[in-house]
DNA sequence: GGAAGGCTATGAAAGGTTTCAACAGCGTCC
DNA sequence: GGACGCTGTTGAAACCTTTCATAGCCTTCC
C-alpha cells in the first residue's frame, strides 16, 4: 500500500454500477473479431449478407468470450419481443397445463418462446401479471382471466399488446376468444344421466362468480327442461373452489343425505371436484356408480386414472391452447386481422362411473 | 395531391419503423407535466424523493397518457432484472407445480415475479429456454435439469446468472442445490413393505438416464440388503417415462404374470405411474392392496384422491420451492454467499394402498 | 479501359430509461 | 447578513443493440 492509496481511500473510485461479471457485448466482439459492430450485428440477424469468412472470425470470438446478446438492448432497438405469455388461472389443475401444452406447440412452429404465470385465482396478482407483461412489451398475451370485464383487460390490446382469452367466450371487446360450449357439455352430461334413469341429481359447482360454473348449470338445467322435468330435480351444492378439497368436503355432505333424499348421481363442474367427491364417497362406502353416478368436466388425465374410472366432458384443450395461440400471432402479424369468437364443442366420454361394468 | 407528390411517390417517406399504437414514454409524460425526464423517472423509482404536488402532476400525467414503463429499457439501464425463472421438466406433473407455487410464494415475498418454463423432458427444449433466459438477462434462474451436467448449466453461473438446482443433488459445480433423499425414500418404501410381510416386490420407474429414478431404487436395494433379503426379491420393471400412461403398460404386464410369480407389492418410482398402475391392476380384477399392494412416491393431490388412495413417499414440495428461490436471493443479494446443498428428509405416507382398511 | 452493378462492411444515429453531479431556492443558525 | 444545509429538480451521459445510408471493393460487361 503507496502512502497514495491511503489518501485516496475515502473517496472511492465509484464505477457508475457494479458490472456483471464479464459482460462482452457486441463491441468487445467486434474488437476481438477485427470488425466493425454493425458486421457483428449482421452475424446475429441476417447472417446470409456477412462472408462465410468474416462470420466464422466472428462466430469465434463469440464463443471465445463467451458473448450473450443483451436481449433488454434488442428489443428497446427492433421494437419487439419474441416472447408470448400464457396467464393461468391455476397451475395444478392439469386442464390448464394441458392447454399450456398446445400453446407451447403453436409457438414453437412460430419461432417464439412461451412464459407461463399463474394468478391463482387471485385478481391482484392477475392485475400485477398484467402489468409487468405488458411492460415487458411481450408480443402478445394468453389469459384465462378471472374478471372478463377488467378494465386493465380491454385496455391492452388498444396500447399495442395482443390478448386472446381462453376458455371463456367474450360478448364483445378488443380480443379474440377461444371457448367450448360449457352449456352444451352440461346437457350433455345430464342428458346421459337421464337416460340411465336419474331422477335426482346433484350440481356440484361453485363459486357462482365463476363463467364456467354458471354455464354448465345451466346447461343442466336446460337438459332437465327439455326432458320435461321439474327443475328441482336437480340439487345445487355449492363450493367455494374447484379443487378435490372441496369436492370430499361436497361428498361428505351428499353422503350425509338419508338414502331416501339423496341424488342418485352427480355432475361436478369440474373433474378435480369429481375426484374428491368420488373419494370420498367411496371411503364412507358408497358405491359408485351403483349408489351414485358421478359425471365430471374436462377428462383429465387422472379422471381415467382413477380407481373408477370418470365418466367426464371431454373438452380439446391442447387445440384450446393451440387454436389461441394462432389467433394471437394472426393479430400480431396480420395487418387485416378480424377478432374472432371460436367455439369449440365437447364430448361425453361414458367410463365406469356412471355405466358400471362396461 | 400536389406535382411534389407524384414526384416523391417512388421513395416513400420511409418511416424508420412502424411505431407502436401511442408509445408514451418518459419525456412525454414530462412534457405534459412540465417537469423534466429525471422528475418523471424519480416518480417512477423513488417517489419519496419527490415532492407530493409534483408527483400528483406527474401521476395524473401517466394516467392520462396510458404511460406503460418500457421495462427492456429500463433494464438496459439498470443492469438488473426483477424476474425469477423456474425451468421445469413437465408441467403437467403436480409435483412440479406445487415446487413451483412455493417459489412464487418466495419471489412475492421478495418483491419479484416468476416465469415458469417447461422443457418437457426435452434436452433441446432446456437449452433453448437457457439461452433465452440468459439473453433476457433474468435475476436467476431455478432449474430441474434434464441433463445435470450440462455444460450449458456449469457455465451460466461464472457468466452472472445465478443458477440452483432443484429436486436433485449436484456433487460439486457453481450452483446450490436443493433436493430431497431419494435413497432414503426409496428404504422407508420398501421397509414398509417388508413390515408388511411381503417377500417378491415389483420396482417400477425408468428411464435409468433420471437420477430419482436411480436414486430410488438405490434404496429399495439398500432396504433389502438390511433386511437380509436377497436382490433378487426386487423385480424391476423399466418404464419409458415417469407417466400415468406408462404405469398403465406396467401394470398390464404385473397382472399378466401367473399369480404365483407376480409380486405381492409394487413400488413405483412416482405417483403418476403408481396411479396408472393402480387403474389398470384394478380394471383387471386385482384387489389392492390384498392382490397387490401399491407405494408411489410424491404424495402429489390426486394420490390421496384416488379410490383406493395411495401409500406414498411424501416431499415437501412447497418448502422445496421456497427454499430454492431463497437460495436463489441470497446468491444474487448477498455478496459473502456460499454455495449450500439442502437436503430435506422424506416421509412415507401410509394410505389404504398398502394397509387395507385402516 | 472504364462504367455499372453486386456484395460486404462500416459508422453514426436512435431507441426509452436510469443515474448522478450539479444547481436552485429557501429557511436556519450564528 | 452571510454561510450553510436541506429539499427538489434538472440535464446530459450511459446502457447495448439494431438499422440504414453510404462507401469500398471486385466482378462483369460493353
Amino acid at each position: 500500500m503507496s502512502v497514495d492509496d491511503a489518501e485516496t481511500l475515502p473517496e472511492r473510485p465509484r464505477r457508475r454500477r457494479t458490472p456483471k461479471p464479464h459482460a462482452a457485448g457486441v463491441k468487445a466482439v467486434a474488437a476481438a473479431a477485427g470488425v466493425s459492430l454493425g458486421t457483428v450485428s449482421n452475424v446475429l440477424n441476417r447472417p446470409e449478407v456477412v462472408s462465410p469468412l468474416t462470420r466464422a472470425k466472428v462466430e469465434s470470438a463469440m464463443a471465445s468470450l463467451g458473448f450473450v446478446r443483451n436481449e433488454s438492448a434488442r428489443q428497446l432497438r427492433a421494437g419487439s419481443s419474441r416472447i408470448l405469455a400464457y396467464l393461468m388461472l391455476d397451475a395444478g389443475n392439469p386442464f390448464f397445463t394441458d392447454v399450456a401444452k398446445g400453446v407451447e406447440e403453436a409457438a414453437q412452429a412460430a419461432g417464439l418462446s412461451v412464459f407461463l404465470c399463474t394468478s391463482s385465482e387471485d385478481a391482484d396478482r392477475e392485475a400485477a401479471y398484467l402489468d409487468l407483461l405488458e411492460q415487458q412489451r411481450v408480443q402478445g398475451i394468453l389469459i384465462t382471466p378471472i374478471d372478463q370485464n377488467s378494465s386493465r383487460l380491454r385496455k391492452l390490446p388498444s396500447r399495442g399488446t395482443p390478448v386472446v382469452v381462453v376458455d371463456r367466450a367474450l360478448d364483445e371487446g378488443e380480443h379474440c376468444s377461444v371457448a367450448v360450449n360449457d352449456v352444451l357439455g352440461g346437457e350433455l352430461a345430464i342428458s346421459h344421466l337421464l337416460e340411465l334413469g336419474h331422477e335426482r341429481i346433484a350440481y356440484v359447482g361453485g363459486p357462482n362468480t365463476i363463467g364456467q360454473v354458471v354455464d354448465r348449470r345451466e346447461g343442466a338445467r336446460r337438459a332437465l327442461r327439455t326432458a320435461g322435468r321439474p327443475a328441482a330435480d336437480l340439487v345445487e351444492l355449492t363450493t367455494g373452489a374447484l379443487t378435490v378439497a372441496e369436492g370430499r368436503g361436497a361428498g361428505q355432505r351428499l353422503a350425509g343425505l338419508p338414502a331416501d333424499r339423496r341424488p342418485t348421481a352427480a355432475f361436478c363442474a369440474n373433474d378435480l371436484l369429481a375426484l374428491g367427491l368420488l373419494q370420498q364417497c367411496v371411503s364412507l362406502g358408497l358405491r359408485v356408480p351403483e349408489d351414485l353416478a358421478i359425471v365430471g368436466y374436462d377428462d383429465i388425465e387422472f379422471a381415467e386414472a382413477a380407481a373408477v374410472p370418470l365418466t367426464s366432458v371431454r373438452q380439446p384443450r391442447q387445440l384450446l391452447g393451440r387454436t389461441a395461440a394462432e389467433l394471437l400471432l394472426d393479430e400480431s402479424s396480420n395487418p387485416d386481422h378480424e377478432h374472432q369468437r371460436v367455439t369449440f364443442t365437447p364430448e361425453l366420454v361414458v367410463r365406469t362411473s356412471t355405466r358400471g361394468t362396461l
